[in-house]
Parts: structure tokens; C-alpha cells; sequence
DNA sequence: CGGTGTGAAGCCTTTCACAGCA
DNA sequence: TGCTGTGAAAGGCTTCACACCG
């Protein structure tokens, strides 16, 4: 389920500001989505609730972050080591929770080499190895739309099972593989749609609403 | 409709490639997605295909932008100038079309005033007079997550209509306010969810599936 | 024939509403 | 009394299947 990361987040907030127990309407609210979806979806991870008090913060976050595999280590490449790669690479935040860098991996031969806090870059063409080696699952994509699908090929043929994609193309990978993209152009001419409609609303309603990821 | 982008691009590209006509079924291979779903979303723009023919390139490309609104030039101001934003700011891809950042806004003071790319960053506290003046009404947020709902409430109260939000925090905007949010740790957390269900999949079946954004 | 346009069926997600338990 | 857990209803999106047209 793609909202468990959000109530995760929210629920390491609420753990911060030491509140020990979390009702599903303060947890919705902090989440962003409604209480009755909430009580849905951590019912479908078994009954961790209370009845008339709430969910139990400390509890409830180790469940979840059970179920989203936030307990293990995971290896990752990031591939592409363009103005984004490099922001990727530098990005705190991942590091934070299960996920590690491992990997910066650029065709560029001028930028082979170069560090990029503490990794490296290497060559596209060792990519087979490091996946291997390494033992990678996750791969970050974050080449130029030419190079995503052959370097999507790649890793999976490495082992890599999860994608992640930034670059502006649709890729296609194997049953079994993992994808999810994430475009800003698109996320962009989305904006830009609703955009349009709002000047246009003189007459008549049509909500713009909020039109979620 | 969501999905439109992703057709612009492919008809794009299509027309790149200097050819005039194409069938559904060729540009849901092209977007990813089905035919018949194809169909549906391009009956919504009106009746534009041909039957036995296909749909004319150039004619839905124009159609397409202009239901997208590419057509206009939408002023962007991109706040929080650190790693991803300054990446973001660097990003050639959205000039392209339509998309033009015209301000970079950062809270830090020392950052205020050095160039990125063909711009200066400028002082947050001057926000709202560079969101009325420039007429901006996206703005992408590259804020650390304490900030983020601040600046989005001052750059609603300033005149944006549509937010851009990569800061990983829940944020609120008033109705009538577009909002989407790009979020790394998420995404990589659903990631790390399928990933984890790969392995336990020993015996049965459970699809690990395309999830899309 | 080939391929669009579209009713209708199917499926999945969201929301409601309330029984039931601490 | 308060809040969870959950059947049932509602709604939306996707897919099917085929009539219809160039």
C-alpha cells in the first residue's frame, strides 16, 4: 500500500514529540488523507489498535517499518551523474532510513573518477559488476532519455529488481521488476492543465482540486 | 487527464521521426499504457482520429497543448536553493516548453545573491513581492521540511494557484490551489515494500506488479 | 479491412455508517 | 463514552467488445 510511507513519516513525527498513542483522525490529518481510509489500511497489517484510545505510536511505526522492508539494509546505484544524479547522491535523507548509496555510475569518461561526497564515480561499463558485487536491488535512474531504457536493460540483467526512474521517458522492464518514475516535466504540463482551468472558471464550477501523486 | 503528458511526448517524439499518422494501439506502446485507454482519454478532447487511419500527429500534438496549456508561458519560481533545488533550477527540460523559472529564493542569507544558471538567488522575505510582481503561479518547493508549509502558505497568500512540492513533508493548501509532491523517500519506500514481498514469494503467487506513480 | 468511438461490464478504491470492544 | 474494525454502498477507472465509418 503506497500510503504506509506517509503514515510512517508521521507517525517517526509524533514519536519525536513523544505522544505515545495516535488516534486514526490526528494520524489521517498528519497524513494527509481521511480517517476511515487510515483504519482500512492498518487493519489489512492485523489489529493494532485500541478501541476507544488509538494506535500505540512506537508499536505501530515498528509494524510498518517491518512491513516496508525499512529494517533491512538496502544497497543502492544511482546511475546518471548529471545535475540531478549528483543532487540524488548528495541528498540526506535516505541514508537516514534502510537505504544506502553505493554506487555512482556515469558513460561520461571525463567524470569517472570524480568524487561525489564519499563515492566515486565509475564507468557504465562496470555496472554489471558493481550491481553483482555490491548486490544491489535498487537502482536510480537518472540518465539523459536516450540512455534510460538501455541502462534499465542493464541493471536488470545485473540483478537489479526495483527502478526508480527520473529520466523523461517511459521505460519497460521485465514481469518481476519493479518500476515507478518520477517526472518533473510531466508533473509540470499536470499543473499547467489545472492551471488553464482555473482562468477559464469565470462560469460554471470545475474543481482544480488536488490532484495527488 | 493525467495520462496526456505522457502522449504529448510520444506524439513528439513521433513526430520527430517525420511520421504524419499513428494507431492507438502504436501510441499506447509508445506512453505505456492501453489502447483502449488510449481511445477513451483522446474521445474526451473530441473526436480527432481517423477510422481504418489512426490519429494525424501534428493535429493532436497541437490539440494536446493546448489542452494542456503549453501554449501559455507559466513563470515559475523555484524556492530553497540546496542540492535538489539548485538541480532543478539547472534543469534543461522544462524551459522547453512553456515552463520558465524566474526567480530562485532561498532563506539562507549567504546564499543570497550568487548565480545559478542565468539567475541570482534572492532573499525569501522578498517573496511575495516576486511572486505579484513576475505574476508567477507555480511554485516548486525545495525547502527542508520544517519550512515547507510556511513558504507554501506565503506564496498562496502572495498569488501561486499550483504547487510543486518536493520537500518531504504533508503540506495543506486552500481549496482551489493545485498541489502535487514528489517524494524520493517514498518512492524508494514503496520500493523497498515489493522488494521485500520478492523474496517471501517463495511459494504462491503475489504480483510485485508496475506500481505507477 | 483496419482502427476509432463508446456503451456496458468488471474491478478496485474510497467512503459511509455502525456494531463492538476497552 | 470514544474510537477501532469492517460490512456494505458508492464512485471512479479500466477493460472489453463491438458497432460504425473511412
Amino acid at each position: 500500500m503506497a500510503r504506509l510511507p506517509l503514515y510512517y513519516r508521521a507517525l517517526l513525527e509524533t514519536a519525536e514529540r513523544e505522544v505515545s498513542t495516535i488516534s486514526s483522525e490526528r494520524l489521517a490529518e498528519l497524513a494527509g488523507v481521511n480517517a476511515a481510509k487510515v483504519r482500512k489500511d492498518l487493519s489489512y497489517l492485523g489489529s493494532y489498535g485500541t478501541r476507544g484510545v488509538g494506535y500505540d505510536v512506537e508499536y505501530l511505526l515498528h509494524e510498518i517499518s517491518r512491513e516496508l522492508g525499512l529494517t533491512r539494509d538496502w544497497p543502492v546505484v544511482i546511475v546518471g551523474i548529471g545535475n540531478l544524479g549528483r543532487a540524488l547522491a548528495n541528498y540526506r535523507g535516505f541514508g537516514a532510513r534502510g537505504f544506502r548509496v553505493v554506487a555512482l555510475v556515469d558513460a561520461n569518461p571525463e567524470l569517472v573518477g570524480h568524487p561525489v561526497g564519499e563515492l566515486a564515480i565509475e564507468p557504465v561499463d562496470e555496472l554489471d559488476r558493481i550491481v553483482a558485487e555490491r548486490e544491489i536491488a535498487i537502482a536510480i535512474l537518472a540518465t539523459p532519455a536516450v540512455a534510460a531504457q538501455e541502462v534499465a536493460d542493464r541493471v536488470v540483467a545485473a540483478g537489479v529488481t526495483s527502478i526508480l526512474n527520473f529520466a523523461p521517458a517511459v521505460i519497460s522492464v521485465p514481469e518481476g521488476v519493479s518500476l515507478r518514475k518520477v517526472d518533473l516535466a510531466i508533473e509540470l504540463q499536470i499543473l499547467s492543465f489545472y492551471q488553464l482551468r482555473k482562468f477559464s472558471a469565470a462560469a460554471g464550477e470545475s474543481r482544480p482540486a488536488e490532484a495527488a501523486s
